[in-house]
DNA sequence: AATGAATGAGAGTTCATTCAT
DNA sequence: GATGAATGAACTCTCATTCAT
């Protein structure tokens, strides 16, 4: 980060240490003031004014550093979203397997809501209102945990009738559990707060067993081969 | 003040329809309008033009039946919400018992989505735009799913670990995967589309079993009571 | 259509004279306080607020009459240029002939931008900024023009020389000069003011015999002196 | 930026000075991209960003060189006007007398417009938006064609009711006639192009011989009314 | 009760100009 | 002198809401 001199513009700046940096400032505390305004109030009433307000900056300045108001939308989540992503593998020891790992990153995840109460409007919001950032992190976070249950499935952790193509609706299901886990018990609700122990024992019997005790009925009705 | 017997319309020869219900038949058009609208551009982009035009009354009409915008966006959800739930109910056969009653619910659903398309704007879009409608539709739904599952636990169609007090989560947990799934395989893509059998055969694996094998092994590391 | 009987009270709007009459009036100032600031400051600096403010209504006023700022503009020399048209009509008398019929025209434009000093600005930066109507006022004015050129022509009164085909251009060099006569001597200078005669007198010798005496310099024929 | 500090000074129009010429340069460089800009968009949207892109320099160096833009606006037409004398003087040949003598200038004017189409605009939009150089422009420009006019009456090629006092409003009227026809035939069109020889005949029979025959009827009639 | 024009606050965005580097 | 980011006033336009008819 300190060494600036590795790319050389043909125009030759004079001094482009403190100018570029400040500038670069600017750009990251209008992210930071985003961030924080869109989890507050979310996309819709997250007005240009607001953020270069909470920024510092004036209104004008905005548009030094984004196209447009859509622009910073469409960075934000990808900025926080690699944020969670490194967040949560930071915190899930690297030894960890199965089952065990799965819960592991859920509760890392809810951690980060807890720091980052504002990711889950930025998250969640971004479907509508920031789409192809939305799908791109969806796509990202999905792949992830996709390779990530593939890597059990060939560990032979999984049960034997989850095959390879049932991986990317599975991961989608426990990402959606996540999703209305922390909406309900969590950071999406007002005053944010912690998801108490108790639900993540739920999240781990169903991932762990399943619901339903009757062997072979979920799956007899529709499945045919 | 008007007369709203609605019984006996044959009184007098100068007013022949009577004004509840002709008022009653605005507002319903103006709910109708609005769910088209806001299924059609999501709430942001639902002017009061835009629906008192679809529904073809003027402007200030909108004001004699809802007290703001935002009152009639949150009248919305329960409304169509209401309309899903007779929708699922009706497509369930009562005597789907277990694994394949969830399963029914499920197809159902997303039965429900192709036909009402908009329901999903509607829905997930209520969570930051018509927050209060969002959260006592939820409160209905959760309620309606916990007592499906108590009654499920009575028959002792559960597996032996799941308790009274999981039937919430795990309850979110199978409403979130609804939404998830529709949103990535069905009504939530451009063009709608129903959610191919295979990915419901993943729902009910993961259902029916659970998702690793290990016996234990997801509940024993974060559990400590 | 006329009835608004209080049994048939379903389609009819009850009292449509004094609110269509009302917004009219609103409409017709718009445009007024348009011409009066695009005659003082231009079209570039005629902003909607100054607009609405001389016209005394609220801004947002103005797009229930005006798609946009632009489509006002475009109305404002179709508008005024009507009016000129008339007026010089009524001060032309209509037994004049020939040049005398021509320099009452331009004596009676000189009057009408005597009175109306906005009219100046409104048609002459028409062409850039508000191209189409310009274009089209262009074409009545010079439509009109050669009309009566061709008239005067058939009944004899023009050169030899000039034919049918020449109108077009020489319709168009008495407008220019028309126009040119008044941005230096009348209304297009600071103050407005009246033409001087005797400017008129040189436009009366240009038309009326032309420039150049030499014999056969410029086309020949019908000079001596 | 480069080495321009080549020291030798001969006896050629070689210079050192590389300051005061560079900034000369830049000066310079500032007009062109001005003018080409301007011709193109027009003075509204010939934005300080805009020039400066094309001259290549950053925009803050603009106040460098121009108190503001409006200063660069008011440099334009008296440079690129002079241009357009010295072409013109350069295009006509210095024995042609009388109206052969305007008429050539007419087409010379016309060629210089298809060389440079920018001028066109440059010249009839600073009426409102450079009016200070519009003026100073039309005055230089008044007085050379009248100066012009005035040879021609002592050398006795004007008609005999010409008199000095008319040369000045008949010099307005035929550079009207020229800025008129050529936005209507030449440069002032899309695309803009060549006036038509027969448009330039029509010029010539107007300058000729006038456009009414009969004789005296012009003056006298018009001043009653 | 229905109408639909009037309202005005507030939105995103532009751009001439300034100024620290 | 050259730079180019920062500034903030001004712009056009939108729209939920009001209110006289």
């Amino acid at each position: 980060m300190q060494d600036s001199n590795a790319t050389h513009a043909s125009r030759a700046p004079r001094r482009r240490v403190p100018r570029a940096e400040r500038s670069e400032q600017i750009r990251n505390s209008l992210i930071e003031a985003a961030a924080a305004v869109v989890g507050e109030v979310g996309y819709a009433d997250a007005s240009v004014a607001r953020i270069t307000a909470l920024a510092g900056v004036a209104q004008g300045t905005f548009y030094n550093h984004f196209e447009s108001r859509q622009h910073l939308f469409d960075e934000l989540l990808p900025q926080i979203g690699q944020r969670m992503i490194r967040f949560v593998i930071a915190r899930v020891h690297p030894d960890l397997r199965g089952a065990a790992r799965d819960v592991a990153r859920l509760r890392a995840y809810f951690e980060f809501l807890e720091e980052n109460p504002a990711f889950y409007r930025i998250l969640y919001e971004a479907e509508t209102l920031a789409p192809v950032a939305h799908a791109q992190h969806m796509k990202t976070i999905i792949a992830g945990y996709v390779r990530a249950l593939s890597r059990s499935l060939d560990r032979g952790e999984l049960h034997q009738d989850i095959t390879e193509r049932d991986l990317e609706p599975i991961a989608l299901m426990l990402l959606a559990a996540r999703g209305y886990l922390s909406m309900h018990y969590g950071a999406g609700r007002e005053g944010g707060g912690k998801v108490p122990d108790w639900v993540v024992d739920s999240y781990a019997k169903l991932v762990g067993n399943g619901l339903f005790s009757e062997p072979g009925a979920a799956v007899d009705k529709s499945n045919e081969h």
